[in-house]
DNA sequence: CGGAACTTTGACACATATCAAAGTGTGTGG
DNA sequence: CCACACACTTTGATATGTGTCAAAGTTCCG
């Protein structure tokens, strides 16, 4: 199985290696406007991706709101009223659900070149809390009006629909990490899913910094920090993986994969 | 949280409370051919919901094959190639998951009025294996033409979306129960979700007969079947329901929710 | 430099899994 | 129609993985 955490818009992105937290300079949160013919992203952006230079002028009709989200700001919060996607142009998100009892859990974790918000689509309105773990900018992406488009745009649609079903399939993959996996398999899982997003992003797959907590990742695996703690140890006295805090380093991703496999042989 | 295993295609739909397992008398297997506006279920069923007069006209371009399934058999599997949407008209499936090591996981299960299949459309294969828990019938739904008729009916596009998000939100809150309720918490949420969709389609709430084994449940709740088996007694024993067998009795379903709750407090 | 947030590690507790055996119901073939 | 086999369920005894509680260590940031 492999979980992609956040639907990937594109299969791959050649980039810089550069994986130090992108710490802007220009300080302003402003929204700026831009549409897609301009957008230096339009390779990775959603309803960009595959037009043809004429659909992509009548993509340009829709303005996008690209803005900035600083580390602990809320990208949208549940409850509130669902207009727009967003598509995650740099840096890094957590999901996170509330249960009424007061307790809440990480759902996802997205990074560059995928889609948040679609959630919020039946509902009308957004069922879960999106933050910024680093600085992050990110493209809002009206709904309306990319249903407008579209509706122009079959081949739109079809990435569209495609996108949505693949966050199904995600989920689905997460499903059975929680429902039938003990602690070792879902943080191998966990590891290697993200080094091979961060591969696909032109990364290096096996040297990258977590941008979350031991807190976080147990969240999200339905583990407690501290079992989290202890297996990253024991997998570094295996030899698996070198740690030092969030600097991880990934020394056998095929011992990786063979924790996933060994209970059964 | 409110857990809608499968999206549910209407909010409501009277029916006679004839809960017995729909033995089916002609034995055929057979497809047979049919289109919207014959269809005695389109009150519920996905492409005719909310349409007017004349869009049911355009609607009926659009043939679908119903067909049954009996008890036991496949709707689909993981890696047929996709092409249609199943719509439930009669009955109950499951779905299930295979993670590559052999074991495999309950994903869902899934009855009258809500849809099958949307996990294949980004991947164009099924990733699931989808049977049918007692002999049930579907409507099979071309995807390729449901698009060519939502194109031409926006409320069709905008039905459609919301049931794929609608999906999206009940697996995130399966991945909430998963990854931070007990296994009381589990299965009274798991009681409490079938008692809303039966009496959601007129059914009683309170008296029903499950049709799928412990071993099912737990495969869905992440639990082993004893565990099932277990909390199903002490639910007994404390008065929240009555078991004998696979027949359920809701005695006192606010003492149900209260066990998702008092944990906390 | 000091405090806050996060991480690591240990000792112990507990929920659930595992293993085992008996009980119940169901369908099939004689 | 009975009897047998099979699939499922229940219950008990025990094992174990992960949670809980606690304390010390580390890093980061103001």
């Amino acid at each position: 199985m492999t979980t992609n955490s956040s639907v990937r818009i594109i299969p791959a992105l050649r980039r810089a290696p550069d994986d130090a937290a992108a710490t802007p300079k220009s300080g302003e949160s402003a929204q700026c406007r831009t549409t897609c013919s301009t957008c230096n992203l339009r390779e990775l952006c959603l309803p960009c991706c595959g037009l043809t230079r004429s659909e992509m002028d009548v993509a340009d009709r829709l303005v996008f709101h690209r803005s900035r989200v600083r580390r602990g700001e809320s990208l949208y919060r549940s409850g509130d009223r669902f207009t727009s996607l967003y598509a995650v142009r740099n840096g890094f998100f957590k999901s996170t659900a509330l249960l009424e009892n007061g307790r809440d859990q990480v759902t996802g974790f997205s990074m560059t070149g995928e889609v948040l918000g679609m959630d919020g689509i039946g509902p009308e309105r957004h069922t879960c809390n999106t933050i910024a773990l680093e600085d992050s900018d990110v493209c809002a992406i009206p709904f309306a009006g990319l249903q407008e488009l579209a509706h122009e745009i079959p081949g739109l649609q079809r990435h569209f629909h495609k996108m949505m079903s693949r966050e199904i399939v995600r989920e689905n993959g997460v499903m059975l990490l929680l429902g039938s996996m003990n602690a070792d398999e879902r943080l191998s899982m966990f590891l290697l899913n993200l080094s091979q997003r961060l591969a696909a992003r032109g990364y290096s797959p096996t040297e990258f910094n977590l941008r979350m907590t031991r807190g976080e990742i147990g969240s999200y695996l339905g583990l407690k920090l501290e079992t989290v703690s202890r297996t990253f140890s024991k997998f570094q006295e295996e030899g698996l993986i070198g740690v030092q805090q969030k600097f991880i380093r990934v020394l056998d991703s095929a011992g990786l994969e063979l924790v996933m496999g060994r209970e059964l042989g």
